[in-house]
DNA sequence: AGTCAAGGAGTTTTT
DNA sequence: CTCCTTGACT
């Protein structure tokens, strides 16, 4: 390593980093490799690396290539440099999302690739809706070959770089008898004419590009001197071509990740990139980040215990001295009401014991397991908040706001027209689209041209032709008024007057007044832009829904969705065989998807600081079938050194262990679906039934039972009556079982609450 | 064009 | 079971 320039005290972004941390920052030259382990203080050593960069004149800001997967690690990034420097550094251009950054690269040569560089990007709804249309066009029934299969696969193959040249028979085979890399060749010219381009075609034109254009691609590795890569893990083919072919000449290149926690494989990342680093980078420099600041020992042993079932793994052992801390606690329950019933019940005496709801969480394997969830903390009045599901962009009413202000921008818009172009109701139904295609189509323009050349013919019905007339217009005088209103002034002016916000006020519901505000946030975020058009491209790549903060709430959210976080007191409810892990995971990808799964389950343990609290049901209701289950094999797999184990049920812990020595192979009932649909009450269920020949009534029972827990529900309230419930408002009931209601909110729906929190209204 | 019924599908989802 | 899409009908 060269000498640094003298610096005259030792910068502060070097204090309170351990050595290991320290060689992260100070070898600069030459491949390195950092295994950050979770909760390691990695983002402290990045930012600290490229503060080191900037400070000791290796680099100019610009020169300095640093991409993280997602927005939030970006910014996060950003932020801390900026801290660490003072301010004195003016920002990195070049720090971003790989998309963001590849995107910022496309703009400028756009045309090596037929496009202009004010090209849309698309998401997956704009995707899927061209994608049906070429299904469509090629008279294959989207019964048999849905376009999400399509789409999947399109996806699939940019990840791993591949042109549609690129596809061979065998991989094009995957989808309508061979015609998938037509298909893929027809979308890509279609996205062309459109002068749009997908999520993965940001990263695939750059590296078409960079193999086509040499002189392109020397500019950008004369540029970056240094280059850095946050969760390398989770890169995929293309995007590692990308950065190989960037470093290759200087080969700084640092590369910070951790192959335990390479949860996206089904994504395209490739572990495979992170595992064979140092052959790709001979004399790499590999660096472990390996004490932990975040959990206590337990729980830091435990992860440790179950990861090591993994084969395959770079190696590495995370350690603390921040004390042993309490054990994991593994709690048996008898089904998934009690489960939720019990996390309730812990997080109310934490909170008691003065915890902030904030710094509790509860991690799922999957999204429908947040329901239980999310229905007993509204019966008990604990605030939740549920992460995950659609992001705000995302949202119907964004992407149509969205869509009237890309046709604005970009008058070629099709998609953008096609969208918003009976939205709201203007009595511009199929058929009337339908024509304008066709014209269109005939005399090869943009839709809304078309449509504007339409009005003076006789093509259409009068109404539709005075419908349109008015559409078109007001697009035009729009299109004007942006040239001299501020954006944020002209999305609220457009909204009014399209009558978008009139549909929306027209049925007053919990549901619209929840856009409405959507549309003013929308609007609201607009004036942090200075044009139209960089709005829209951030709105597209980088905008992300911060929840509102407001009262400590506790957090249920997906595993995957908690990597990075971390949390004092996280639940895992779940632990069965079949649902974590995942029975379809199993099914299809078998040992390496167990292998994953086990990450996973990593991921979700290591997000504990303080306690973590494993729990698995006995019996669970899997699309409305009563199912039983036995605990995960991850669960056996935890060091009982550092478990605590408890069950609710009778018969305690070794119920379970009587029924593992009982039987062989303790998943058997799991291995074939046809044998396990036959039989929905698996052994574990006769079992702690106790009654082998139990008839499904009794499953019932059991249920009931167990969401009443001795309460006998209020005799004072009747079927129709009118309520009050102190979230919800006003209500009628609709149905009452045991001490549990179900009433229709005037507001809010359909909810399920328990009797205690209503009054009569 | 809007409403209703039947049908099908239902891990994870950084951009 | 429940949500969403699709098709038929009024």
């Amino acid at each position: 390593m060269p000498e640094a320039p003298a610096l005259t005290d030792e910068p502060t972004f070097l204090t309170g980093l351990n050595p290991p941390q320290r060689e992260a920052v100070l070898t600069t030259e030459g491949p390195v490799l950092v295994l950050a382990g979770a909760g390691t203080g990695k983002t402290s050593a990045l930012t600290a690396r490229l503060a080191y960069l900037i400070a000791s004149r290796r680099a100019w800001p610009s020169q300095i290539l640093a991409v993280t997967f997602t927005n939030k690690a970006a910014r996060e990034m950003k932020e801390r440099i900026a801290h660490i420097s003072g301010g004195a550094v003016e920002g990195m251009p070049w720090l971003g999302t790989f998309h963001s950054v590849a995107a910022r690269m496309l703009r400028s040569h756009a045309e090596l690739v037929g496009l202009q560089s004010n090209f849309t990007i698309l998401d997956t709804d704009d995707q899927l809706r061209v994608l049906k249309q070429l299904i469509a066009a090629a008279n294959l029934d989207e019964k048999r070959w849905p376009a999400r299969q399509l789409a999947g696969l399109i996806d699939r193959w940019k990840n791993r770089g591949w042109t549609p040249k690129q596809i061979d028979a065998a991989e094009s085979e995957a989808y309508a008898n061979g015609r998938g890399a037509d298909l893929y060749a027809q979308y890509q010219e279609r996205l062309r004419t459109l002068n749009a381009c997908d999520f993965g075609d940001l990263l695939l034109h750059m590296l078409t590009i960079f193999r086509e254009h040499a002189d392109v691609l020397e500019g950008y590795r004369d540029r970056f001197r240094y280059i850095l890569v946050d969760e390398y893990q989770d890169t995929n083919s293309g995007q590692y071509e990308w950065l190989r072919l960037l470093a290759e000449p200087r080969r700084n290149i640092c590369c910070v990740g951790d192959d335990d926690q390479s949860i996206y494989s089904w994504r395209g990342a490739e572990v495979a990139n992170i595992l064979r680093f140092e052959k790709d980078f001979p004399g790499a420099t590999v660096i472990r980040l390996e004490q932990n600041y975040r959990s206590t020992g337990h729980i830091l042993a435990a992860a440790d215990g179950l990861i090591a079932h993994n084969s395959g793994r770079l190696g590495k052992t995370l350690w603390t001295d921040a004390g042993e801390g309490d054990k994991v606690k593994v709690i048996g329950v008898w089904d998934g009401p009690e489960e939720a019933r019990r996390v309730g019940e812990d997080i109310e005496s934490l909170q008691r014991r003065g915890t902030s709801l904030d710094e509790t969480a509860i991690l799922v394997r999957a999204q429908f397991q947040t329901r239980e969830f999310e229905e007993r903390f509204i019966a008990i009045g604990l605030p939740y908040q549920i992460v995950g599901g659609f992001r705000f962009y995302e949202r119907a009413e964004i992407r149509d706001a969205l869509a009237y202000l890309r046709l604005i921008a970009q008058p070629a818009d099709d998609l953008a027209f096609e969208r918003i172009v009976n939205t709201p109701k203007r009595g511009l139904g199929d058929k009337a689209v339908a024509r304008i295609h066709t014209y269109a189509r005939a005399s090869q323009q943009p839709l809304l041209m078309a449509a504007a050349q339409m009005l003076d013919s006789d093509e259409l019905t009068p109404q539709a032709r005075r419908s349109l007339g008015r559409f078109v217009g007001d697009i035009a005088r729009w299109r004007e008024m942006a040239s001299n209103l501020p954006h944020p002034e002209l999305a609220r002016i457009l909204l009014d007057e399209s009558g978008y916000t009139a549909m929306l006020q027209a049925e007053k519901s919990a549901e619209n007044a929840g856009r409405l505000e959507n549309l003013a946030e929308l609007a609201r975020a607009m004036e942090e832009y200075e044009t139209l058009s960089s709005f829209l491209e951030h709105v597209s790549l980088v905008m992300d829904n911060d929840e509102a903060r407001g009262e400590p709430k506790t957090t249920i959210m997906t595993v995957h969705a908690a990597k990075g976080l971390e949390f004092a007191h996280v639940f895992l409810p779940g632990w069965e065989e079949g649902v974590f892990p995942s029975q379809r995971a199993m099914d299809e990808g078998g040992l390496a998807s167990l292998e994953e799964e086990r990450r996973l389950a990593y991921v979700a343990i290591t997000r504990a600081r303080e306690r973590c609290t494993i729990i698995h049901a006995a019996n669970r209701r899997i699309y409305g079938q009563w199912t039983s289950s036995i605990p995960s094999r991850f669960v056996g797999e935890l060091p009982k050194a550092h478990i605590d184990e408890e069950t609710t049920m009778t018969g305690g812990a070794s119920l379970w262990r009587a029924q593992f020595s009982e039987r062989g192979d303790p998943f058997a009932h799991l291995a074939s679906g046809a044998a396990h649909r036959a039989s929905t009450r698996g052994p574990g269920w006769q079992r702690a039934s106790g009654n082998f020949n139990a008839q499904p009534q009794r499953v019932i029972e059991a249920r009931a039972s167990a969401v009443s827990l001795g309460n006998q529900g209020r005799t004072d309230l009747a079927l129709g009556q009118r309520v009050f419930h102190g979230k919800f408002g006003y209500g009628t009931i609709v149905a009452q079982e045991g001490n549990k209601l179900e009433i229709d909110f005037e507001h809010a729906g359909m909810k399920k609450v328990l009797d205690s929190f209503v009054s009569a209204g």
